[in-house]
DNA sequence: CTTGACCTTACCACCATGGTAAACCTTAAC
DNA sequence: GTTAAGGTTTACCATGGTGGTAAGGTCAAG
């Protein structure tokens, strides 16, 4: 089933062996995980979301990653360790492949992408200062007294009906 | 269909007319939102979870809260505005109906979320500096030269294979 | 009796990630 | 050559908190 199969090698664009894809430099999904830092379940999904599409598969059905796609990998990877959504990478990742991109329109992405963060970074500690203060205020012993609960139940004690 | 069960009004347990139960100061779901700042959304999606579940529903199924089922909505709200999770909220709850509780108790997990809130603000604030470091040094004009996405591509340039 | 506002349940969606299961493939050891 | 281990495939379900929608029942006012 192989061997009358073995055209393959002088077809570069046809489907590989596994190992003839590991002589060519090519990696599995796996390796790609293990290179990029990211899992095998995360690149089939960052697939799905059309980001990085490996051109081809092995017999096998296996997809085989080209140094191309490992560095679109590494870029999703960095991208989402600065916090960015899936959606603002989509539109870096196009940019970044695109020569005649300015780096202005880079600029307000990650503009942007802070003003969200500060937003989201001063919620958190809107949260985090109230409840510091009610924490700072409640004994914490055996005693049920407690200004914790009595502020959650009764944060702004209007009457109910 | 009606009329023959207005023995309804004689015995308080059985399910109510809407109209009876606005008599008595009880609130439909609608009503509930308005006097808690919720949603009928979530209000039922808290009951889901087992929350808040209203003892009462009228002929024609509908919810009906109490004054009680009122104050732990709000309960609910106000724990969900400092943050803490539903999971933590059933906690909470829980020792705020115990009379027998410790102030120890409420507090630890106060301090747990505390906790909680410090690392995901730390984080942002990493990500933060990381990318607008890298705003800083980016010219934002029309050349495609782009120390943001140069960060990106390469932020530990490895050998790919 | 109609109309509009409300209520009911039961779905699907988000976002990024983890898990599982069943089937298949590859490789190495025996 | 068989087998066992481990990698890969697809296809599902779950998280958490919220939003939406659809199809149907109910209530109140005109």
């Amino acid at each position: 089933m192989k061997s009358d199969m073995n055209s393959r090698v002088s077809k570069p664009k046809a489907p590989l062996e596994l190992a003839d894809a590991h002589a060519k430099g090519l990696h599995s999904i796996g390796e790609a995980a293990k290179l990029t830092g990211l899992t095998a379940k995360m690149i089939r999904h960052y697939e799905s979301l059309g980001l990085v599409t490996p051109t081809d598969r092995t017999f096998a059905n296996y997809r085989v990653y080209q140094t191309r796609d490992i560095h679109l990998l590494r870029f999703i990877k960095s991208a989402r360790d600065l916090g960015f959504s899936m959606k603002q990478i989509a539109i870096l990742a196009s940019l970044w492949q695109d020569s005649a991109r300015s780096s202005a329109e880079v600029k307000k992405l990650a503009l942007e992408h802070i003003q969200e963060m500060d937003e989201r970074i001063h919620s958190l500690q809107q949260m985090r200062k109230a409840l510091s203060d009610l924490a700072g205020r409640c004994h914490g012993d055996e005693r049920p007294d407690c200004p914790i609960l009595d502020a959650i139940a009764c944060n702004s004690c209007h009457n109910t009906d």
